[in-house]
DNA sequence: AGCTGCCGATCGATCGTTAGTCACGCGCTC
DNA sequence: GAGCGCGTGACTAACGATCGATCGGCAGCT
């Protein structure tokens, strides 16, 4: 018995979300579309090494080599989908930054809803973006890799502004950014659209909790 | 080039620690002990099937076929470090849940602390365990589930416990246990010891960071 | 001599990728 | 409008490499 993966399938998710889903803006069309959807899947549920390009067509409905009609490598297809899920996070984030008020405190309140957001209504996009960023090669993360310190550079940086205007009382600001971007992101592994909690009622809480963290204590 | 995943290695980690690390209690001698360790090393920087039997091999300066004398496949190899961290995780957290005081708060601080802790010292572990279970048959993986469930089911009576009795007020029992477990289980990705915090320090701020979720606001 | 731990050689399967071919539909010229 | 060239997208077949795993045998020890 060479490899079996197919048994460890449907026990065991990775993930817990289901439905394949990309943002809107994405154009989908044709068997190129149609093949961004199934990587976005099996990347997601058995990670991309896990995944074979044959597996991969096959979800398709095509023969392996058509793929190379499209993709000039199995690692462009990765590379395709963690980019679009890094330039939508970091699009959300960054809008979320500088539209409406731009107290500390309503500004923490939209990015981390908008963090938790994209990782409750993309989970799968989510998932590969994060988890399988390391088996790109360096030029092909480099881009994402950008989009991702500045992610961490604006939450830094509004919680510090925070502690600097005396809204915010945190024990490290440090500590305080890894914890609050931490659970978002977990939230891609749980979240289902099959639980009685919308995506924004998730981001709501969390936005919550991220105040609660950072808040002056009585 | 049909493969070449070391081109992409040492510059995207997906995990910042580098210093191999399991519970002192395992024994770790000879060859059977150092397979287990470089194999660590390798699921929680590659992951499973991003490793190959002879990239563990290699590690190990031994040839690919002297593998086979300790264990009996490479899945297995897999599952004892599976099942290594999770007992340990799982012996923590109870151990932490059912030793000193039996207030809410105090049990809640115990067992987020030993959640963090578990995650930082051995931040491998923590990696494999969580991240490369899916790749484990159902046989193998079964044992190891009860364990996740039952620290699942830990934490939620906790707070549930503070709620009835009123010295916790969270708007979603269920949100506030994954989001604090879920910023827990990221410590893994970023915790670093040359990083200048302790393990000690981190586990006090994120059990700080969960009070401070579920304790009523003023 | 017998046991233990390791290794070279090799198995069949699967890997990512390529070459070559063929059917179809478009816009072109006559 | 008919015939034609050509790009596109799909296919079959196969490449060399690597995969996980197996086997017999050898060296060193008791």
């Amino acid at each position: 018995m060479t490899n079996d993966r197919s048994a460890a399938l449907g026990t065991l998710r990775r993930i817990a979300a289901s439905e394949i889903r990309l943002p809107e803006h994405i154009l989908l069309q044709g068997t190129s579309g149609r093949i961004l959807r199934e990587a976005l899947r099996l990347f997601a549920e058995r990670g991309f090494y896990g995944t074979s390009i044959r597996d991969l067509a096959l979800a398709c409905d095509i023969r392996s080599a058509t793929l190379y009609s499209h993709y000039p490598t199995k690692e462009n297809v990765l590379a395709e989908l963690v980019r679009i899920g890094h330039e939508e996070h970091h699009r959300r984030l960054t809008e979320a930054a500088s539209t409406g008020l731009a107290d500390p405190e309503s500004r923490l309140r939209r990015v981390v809803r908008a963090h938790v957001l994209a990782h409750a209504e993309f989970p799968m996009l989510a998932v590969v973006a994060d988890n399988e960023l390391h088996a790109l090669s360096p030029e092909l993360a480099g881009p994402v890799l950008m989009l991702r310190a500045a992610g961490r550079t604006l939450l830094i940086d509004i919680i510090n502004e925070g502690i600097a205007a005396g809204v915010f009382d945190v024990p490290d600001a440090f500590l305080a950014v890894t914890a609050i971007s931490g659970m978002g992101m977990r939230v891609a592994n749980w979240y289902d659209s099959a639980l009685p909690y919308e995506p924004d009622e998730v981001a709501d809480a969390y936005a919550d909790f991220a105040l609660r963290i950072t808040k002056p204590t009585p």
